[in-house]
Order: C-alpha cells, then sequence, then structure tokens
DNA sequence: CATAATTTCGAAATCGTTTCCGCATTTTAT
DNA sequence: ATAAAATGCGGAAACGATTTCGAAATTATG
C-alpha cells in the first residue's frame, strides 16, 4: 500500500536495465558518470527508495541491532541505549528495543524471535532471574553476534562490559564504615546475576576486611516488586538490629529505600546512611541527595554498538572474544551518607 | 553466515514442495493433518525459522512499528514506550525506536529513512522545534499510517493522543495561586509546539481570570541545555521581580529550578512555589516532594499501538481519522507547593 | 462401474534487490 | 593493422517466502 516505485519501473523510465540502475545507484565502477548522473537525478525526481527487505533479503543481512535490556525506567538502561544507538546511527544501523520487564520467559520469548534473523546482532542485559542460558546459547550457536552489558551470562564466549563491581561495591562499603556505620545491609535483586555476586563479594570482603562478622540477615533479596520491596526494607529498619547503612546494588532498590524510611521515624543520614549504584541525574535532588555508585552508560553503550558493528563490518578479521571488559564506576559522596 | 535452513531445503528433507510446506506451517486448510504434523515435527527438528525478509518482501509488510521520541532520559516517553511495547509484542509487532534528541536534523533524517517502508507505522512525538511539517507530510502521503502523541503536529491529518495541557495548567496555576503565590513564571520549550502553546494558553488564563496582569518576563523560553537553562532560571530568581511561583511545562526544567534554586538562598516552597508536568516516580523523593501534573502516559502507549494495529490489520475497514483524543492528567499536590 | 466432486498437493510466478556472466564497443598496446 | 584490454551496459539467476492456478488422487454419487 504505502509502497512507492521499484527499480524496475525506475529503470523502465529511464530506460535502462535493473542491473544498470542498481549499479549506478551503489556508485559502481562499471557505470559512467554520465549514466549515474541521469540515475540518481531520476531517482530523486521519482522518490524512489530502495525496499530494505529485497536488499535484506538479498544481501542477507538486515543493518539492524536488537537492544535487550530488562527495564526501561531506568536511567542507566537508558543511557546505554542512547550510547548504542549514537553509534548504530552513525553507520546506518537502525535498533530493535526489546523490554524483558526483568521477566525471564518474556527473555526467551524475545530472544527466540531474534533466532530469525531479523537483527545482525545482538546487545543485551539479562533479568535478573536469568540462570540458565540454553536459549542465549542458541543465539550464540546460530553465529548471532551477541555481546552482554552489565548484566551478563558467563556462559556465552563473547565479550562483556561492565564496570568494576567489586571494587565499587568495597570502596561503597568502606566509605560507609568510614562514615560510622557499625551494622550494614546489601540490598540485591537477583542472587544468580553475576555482577550481584561480584557486588555482593565486594561488600562482604569489605566487612570481613574490618574484622567484622558477616551477618546473613544483612544480605536482602529483594525482587522487582516495588511495594514488596518497600514492605521488605521497612520491616528491616524495624526489626530489633536494624542496620545504620545500606548499599543497594540497584537504583529502585534505592529508591524503595527512600520510600520504606518515609514509613518509619528514621532519617537519612542520621539514624540511616544510604548509598547505591545508579544513573539518576536526580540523585542530588533527592531528599536528602544521594550518594551514588555511577556507571559509565553511555560509554558502556558506545563501546557495545563499537564492537558489533566492527564484527559486522568485518566479519573475517575481527571476533568477540571471550572476554570481559571493565569500565570503572564513580563514587559521588552526597548527604545521603554524610551528616555534617 | 548465520542463516539456518530455509523453506525449500525443508521441503526437500520431506520430500514435499515447498509450496506444501509453506501451507502447513501457515496452518492452511487445504493441508491434511497428517502432512501437518510431520511438516511441523520436521520444521522443529531441524530448526526452521522462516526469514522475516522474504516474507516482508512478498507480502509487503514488516511487522515493525517505529517510535519517534525527543527525549530517552524522560519518564514520560519511557512509559510511553513500555505501552506501545506492550500492546506491540502482543499482536507480534516489533519496535523501532528512535531518539531524536530534541534535535530537528535529526528527526529530519530519521523520517526520511522511514520513508522507505521499513516499518509498516509510526508513533512520534515532534522535538521542540519542530515548526514545519513537510517532513512528516511526505511520510503521511506515503500512506504510512502515522499517529503523534503529546508532541502533535497539527498540520497532518491523523489521530492524535494528548492529555488535557491547557485545563491541567490552567489547575496547577490556580493551585500555585490558592497557595499563596502573587507572581508566577511559566517555563516552557519550543514555543512553536501545539502543547506548549496550548499549556500557556492555560497558564494565561488562569493569571488573567484573577485580574492579573500578565507579565512577559514571566515567560521564560528554555532550550534542551541543561546548563544553559539552569543559568536562565537562577537569573529569573535573582532578578528584582522574580516569581514566587513556578509552572514549569516539562519535567526537566522542574530538575532544572531545582538546581537554580540551590544557588540561590531561596527555599522551596517558602520562597518559591514549584509544580510541574512529570511522570518520575521519584517526585515524591526529591527535595522537597514535587508537585506534579501527571500525564497517563502508560494508557496513551496502550491506546496509540492499539490504534494502529488496528488499522494495520484492518486496512480498509478503519481510518486514523483527523482527531485529537484527550486523556487527563492528574494532578498530585505535594510539599513543593505547600507549606505547613 | 462411470462420472462428478472433493481433497491434497505441486509447478511456477512473484515481491525488489544484487551480482555473476556475457557481449558489444571503444581504447590502448604490439 | 591487428590483438589485447578496458569500458559500459544488459540478461538472467538468486535470495526465501507466499499464492495462484492447475493437476492428480481420493471419495462420493448416480
Amino acid at each position: 500500500m504505502a509502497s512507492g516505485i521499484s527499480l524496475k519501473e525506475l529503470a523502465a523510465e529511464l530506460k535502462l536495465a535493473p542491473s544498470t540502475v542498481s549499479r549506478a545507484l551503489n556508485d559502481s565502477y562499471e557505470i559512467s558518470e554520465a549514466t549515474k548522473k541521469k540515475v540518481i537525478s531520476m531517482a530523486e525526481k521519482l522518490n524512489y527508495h530502495a525496499n530494505p527487505f529485497a536488499r535484506s533479503l538479498r544481501e542477507n543481512k538486515s543493518k539492524t541491532i536488537a537492544v535487550i535490556i530488562p527495564e526501561r525506567i531506568n536511567s542507566f538502561f537508558a543511557q546505554v541505549m542512547d550510547g548504542i544507538e549514537e553509534v548504530a546511527q552513525e553507520h546506518g544501523y537502525h535498533l530493535l528495543i526489546y523490554n524483558t520487564h526483568e521477566d525471564l520467559e518474556r527473555e526467551m520469548k524475545i530472544v527466540n524471535l531474534l533466532l530469525n534473523g531479523r537483527a545482525d546482532a545482538i546487545a543485551m542485559s539479562v533479568t535478573s532471574q536469568t540462570k540458565d542460558s540454553s536459549h542465549l546459547q542458541k543465539l550464540h550457536n546460530r553465529g548471532l553476534p551477541i555481546i552482554f552489558f552489565d548484566r551478563v551470562s558467563p556462559e556465552i564466549p563473547t565479550t562483556k562490559f561492565i564496570t568494576n563491581d567489586y571494587e565499587s561495591t568495597f570502596e561503597g562499603t568502606k566509605h560507609l564504615i568510614q562514615q560510622g556505620c557499625k551494622k550494614i545491609a546489601f540490598l540485591t535483586l537477583g542472587k544468580d546475576l553475576s555482577i550481584s555476586k561480584e557486588r555482593q563479594r565486594g561488600f562482604q570482603d569489605a566487612i570481613t576486611s574490618e574484622g567484622w562478622e558477616l551477618q546473613p540477615s544483612m544480605i536482602v533479596q529483594c525482587c522487582h516488586e516495588e511495594e514488596t520491596n518497600v514492605k521488605l526494607i521497612e520491616e528491616l529498619l524495624l526489626s530489633p538490629n536494624r542496620p545504620d547503612g545500606i548499599l543497594s546494588s540497584v537504583e529502585k532498590l534505592a529508591f524503595a529505600t527512600y520510600h520504606a524510611v518515609k514509613r518509619t521515624d528514621l532519617r537519612i543520614p542520621y539514624d540511616l546512611k544510604l548509598i547505591s549504584f545508579s544513573n539518576a541525574s536526580t540523585a542530588s535532588l533527592l531528599n536528602p541527595a544521594l550518594t551514588t555508585i555511577t556507571q559509565p552508560a553511555l560509554t558502556i553503550g558506545y563501546e557495545c554498538a563499537k564492537l558489533l558493528i566492527k564484527k559486522l563490518t568485518k566479519p573475517n578479521h575481527y571476533d568477540l572474544i571471550d572476554q570481559v571488559i571493565t569500565i570503572p564506576s564513580k563514587i559521588t559522596i552526597r548527604e545521603s551518607t554524610c551528616q555534617d
């Protein structure tokens, strides 16, 4: 219905063969400058636009990259997408974007959808539930270039971008300790996630490096349901041996903590200090301003896209080798961990 | 490279004609149950996946909807996208997403990219600079179903979804007045935008309905550059006839206001009351909590997608008629406009 | 049993590109 | 002057699916 003129029709109009017109439009050396000009100007005049599907079919590539994220309302993922899009657009690539909503079922469905070659490559961050990776393995086996960021799948031998999860969490915890915290809780989402494990390890090592004993009740498994999390954290804060510091490994758990605190008569930072992984630009506007561990989201997006495109444009000269590339986060200290 | 088995190969394996296999997989009535079963099980066994481009080429449709937004780090647009994706996924549609970064040049490039039929339909919100609509007209002329949300282009005769911009702003302004404000400023982005005009009209009518005179200096034209906006607002707040109330028509201008206020010794809500259009879930966590006009973002997303898909699945029985559908916003009063 | 009707399937065209191969014609080399 | 090479273009196949048309096989009907 919305179809315009085809190459064949354009060729007929020019009294040339379709092959000639195709070559002219693709600036082939076999075509004289004179015909090229004629073809191009006629193409513009008739408003010719090459059918992308015919081209994709013929060339076996779609000029499309799929991006799969677990959550859209999340400043980190939003920034990564902006980064990916920037580089992709530069190279003429389009972006198919899928939100799994932290739901493994949906992730599997989406991944299966991509098995048919609709996208030339994939950049993704898995859900917090993703433990088994057989669905991802299928993608990889099919030869589809795939790259992970932040929430990586360790079993797939490809390039992964993460931040220095262990070190940032270690430092973040140390910061809480320096600020006088004696009992610190760690909020986390999926315990199967590799970054969760690393962050937890950083947290634990910081605790034990003080000669303190690690209390299991201070490792709090949260879910993706906001209200449930708020209640969970509220209970934690009302318990007899409540923490005086919290390190949240996920942005939204920090927000949940704010909400939970509001329900108690505790005050941040006096009764509770809070630090969290977050890329929210509003961190400094919160009440009180949130001390954050900020990931280099935009850079991660750039690098993911760059590598994927490198692989797509030089498939034989470059491979997405099995490596983890770490780009450090930055801690920004604000009021939520500092009482003047 | 990543190509799997083709229909023809599958047919060969089954000793059937490609046409038969195609029909079997599409559950055609002309094929016996016996062969259908055989075909389907063999397809699964050989991991057959129909090539989407061959299908798109043949059927002249891509099962893809393009979404164009001016900004990704914006809770409103993020929620709209979630809404669109939800409905689209239900109907087997994929989403191509483009961020124009409030840049008209980019918007035009992206729109031109979509002229070739890569997407079956478009849902978009224009940039704050978009005044001329000839590039959008081209899309529409091509017969591509297009729908606008929030930032609409009035000249394109199609369905548009907005909120009750005039009324919400009117009420928001009245609320400031009720809270004791005597001089109110209005922060806006593009003055050519239809929603900006409507919101500004609501603001002005609320002012004049009090018998007050409208002061031109209280209409503040902002840009998309954060730091510039902060300075602009700071100057406003330091000027001799500074406002004691601000209505921000855009979420990020509210954030800019918070930052600007921090640079002065004014305090919200005592010296300045603030209300803003915003869908940020963190509005209640800000310092002080922000009074918001919240748009029904998710619903807008749902409705956009529903209508587009209705048009795509029943092209002859339904048209995207030239109408503006209004879904009301909700005002949530918080501390930024209330001193106890 | 012969014929008609119905089921079930195959051959081939088609969508719009790109590209391999081939054929003139012109230019350059011998 | 003739052979060789370069230039410029056309014809047709190919990518992988769907679909129209038609034919064979099966079943029903008289």
